[in-house]
DNA sequence: CTGATACGATTACGCTTGTAAACTGAACTC
DNA sequence: GAGTTCAGTTTACAAGCGTAATCGTATCAG
C-alpha cells in the first residue's frame, strides 16, 4: 500500500472550484505568499488579490492550506496533497455517474471519443503492468 | 461521429448534485409526475414531496426537463440525455483535474486501486475493440 | 353546492460560492 | 516618531443550492 495520507479536510469539507484554482497554484509550488499565488494565477483567473486572499483564508479554515509566519506575511502550503484531492474528486464522480465502477467511465470515454491513440497505449501499457 | 444530440441546458446552466438525483429517476423511467418521481427516489434521499417538486420545476426552468400536462398535474421528461450530463461531468472532471487528458484519470485510478479485476478485463477488451 | 384534496407556484431561509472592498495593525520610510 | 504601505481579517453582497412550508386554485367527494 503507497497510498499517501494526510487527509486535512476536516469534517467533509469539500474545496469549490475557485478554491481548487488556488490550490493548483500552491501544488505547483509552494509554499508562496498571497501575492505570489495572486500572480502565479493570473492570467488564469482575472481575480483581484482580495479575491486571492479570501480563498486562501477559506482554504485555511477548511484545513487545506498550513500558515507559516514569514515576516509580516504568511506563506501558505497545501497541507492536503493533489493525488488525495484528485482521487476523491474521481471516485466521487465514478460513484455518482458510473455506480462506482471504472469500466463505465472508460467506456464513455472510448464512446465520446475522449481518448487520443496515445492515451490508449499508455492505458495499454498500464494494463500491462496491471496484470503482472 | 454519431453522438447524442440535443444539448438542452440553454446558457451555461448547470444541473445541481440533488437536481442530479431527480435526473437520474427521470432517465429511469419517464415520464412521471411529481408524486411518482418523489416514490422513485424515497429511499435514496429522504426528501419531502415540496423538496423534489422544487427541483422539478427549477429543472424545468434550466431546460432540462420537459413538462406535459395530464389532467390537473404534469408529466415531466428529460429534456437532456443522460450521456450528454454523464459526458459533460466526465469532461469537465477530466479537463479540470488531469489537462483535458484521460490516460491520467485512468492512471490514477489504477493507482488508487480503485479497478477490479472485472474492470480490468472490461477495459481490456474495450482496448481491442478501440484497436481494430 | 361545499368542503376536503391534490397539485403546481410562490415564498422562505440559512449556507456556500464567487468576487471584492473596507478595516486594522504592524513595519518600513524619512 | 509620524505617515505611508502592506498584509491579513472582517464585512459585503448577489447568486446558487438544499430543504421546505405556504398559497392559490382546480377538482373530487358527498
Amino acid at each position: 500500500m503507497g497510498g499517501s495520507k494526510a487527509k486535512g479536510l476536516l469534517g467533509g469539507e469539500r474545496i469549490s472550484e475557485a478554491e481548487h484554482a488556488v490550490m493548483e497554484a500552491l501544488w505547483a509550488r509552494a509554499p508562496m505568499s498571497a501575492a505570489e499565488v495572486g500572480e502565479a494565477i493570473g492570467g488564469q483567473r482575472d481575480w483581484s488579490l482580495a479575491t486571492v486572499k479570501t480563498l486562501l483564508s477559506r482554504l485555511v479554515t477548511k484545513g487545506a492550506l498550513a500558515t507559516e509566519a514569514d515576516g509580516r506575511r504568511f506563506l501558505y502550503t497545501p497541507l492536503i496533497e493533489r493525488a488525495d484531492y484528485v482521487g476523491g474528486e474521481s471516485r466521487r464522480l465514478v460513484d455518482r455517474l458510473f455506480g462506482g465502477r471504472a469500466a463505465p467511465l472508460f467506456a464513455h470515454l472510448a464512446e465520446a471519443e475522449a481518448l487520443s491513440a496515445q492515451d490508449i497505449a499508455e492505458i495499454e501499457s498500464l494494463l500491462q503492468e496491471l496484470k503482472q
